[in-house]
DNA sequence: CAAATAATTGAGATTGTGTCTCAATTATTT
DNA sequence: AAATAATTGAGACACAATCTCAATTATTTG
């Protein structure tokens, strides 16, 4: 998805809601697009905060939310129980290692249908769901 | 696994940290074995502050975490981020609705085994994982 | 056993995250 | 252009969790 076809799905939103398109609205969206893939709303705060056109905290915090209801972002938590915000893209689950922090997604087919078979059996509709898999990467399996 | 076998098991773990076994660890440790299968921190401070040796807030938290690094309780968070903590029995994942909050354990053998080998395949070593499932339970179902 | 040492506790201060209030500003409608 | 509605910024507020430090309690040692 090119920021510009997710900038549009932003606006459609925000039209949608009968919610006005503000230059403060785009800007911090702007910002989201061009974190790397994982942030935290600190980081956009401090980022705005400093820049030319000044933004409030509070101005954050409402269009984050209004992002994360638009379907556009959605956050996981680390082991340190921090917020971490990702753009959403197809649907994956996380494998998080307990050394170095790092965030890997993945995606695996079977382990969706599995899901639903098992959900079936409980007489569970499900509508979305997590996983994060703690542990330790390549990486740092090598160094010990 | 019985209260006293639980009781048995935090004692240890103090000991082997040089922690003393104090009234107040001891109190609480008793507070959470007592709670409904899901409890939140402030239930227990609540009850500790009006008993007869009430317990300060501060002490409930830290002991609490004392407990959690024993391994004998454990934490998720619902659909609102709030930690419901529950004790450690065997491992296991969730079911949340969305409508009533309700939290549902299940175990499935084919799902931890597809983890593992999802996790061979990407060169990660697993330590633990949670993973929960958000949905309409089947009493909410029938309500509509 | 008593003194010395170490660990724990309670109370309240502090930090951090997120929300709320409301006057001032900006956008939209008429 | 005036009237109306939505948004913003600043700081107050709410809440969870941690920290500080003096007072208390437990443990160790001579």
């Amino acid at each position: 998805m090119s920021d510009q076809h997710a900038l549009q799905q932003f606006i459609d939103f925000l039209q949608a809601e009968g919610k006005n398109i503000t230059r403060e609205r785009l800007d911090i969206f702007n910002e989201v697009l061009h974190q790397k893939s994982h942030f935290q709303i600190k980081d956009i705060i401090q980022k705005k905060s400093n820049s030319k056109h000044r933004i409030s905290r509070a101005t954050v915090y409402r269009t984050i939310k209004t992002i994360e209801e638009a379907g556009l972002i959605k956050y996981i938590r680390t082991i340190n129980d921090e917020k971490i915000y990702e753009t959403v893209k197809e649907h994956h689950d996380h494998m998080i290692c307990e050394v170095c922090g790092k965030i890997m997604e993945f995606y695996d087919r079977d382990l969706e249908d599995l899901q639903n078979i098992i959900c079936n059996s409980y007489h569970f509709t499900p509508v979305r769901h997590t996983m994060k898999i703690f542990g330790i990467c390549e990486g740092c399996q090598k160094k010990k």
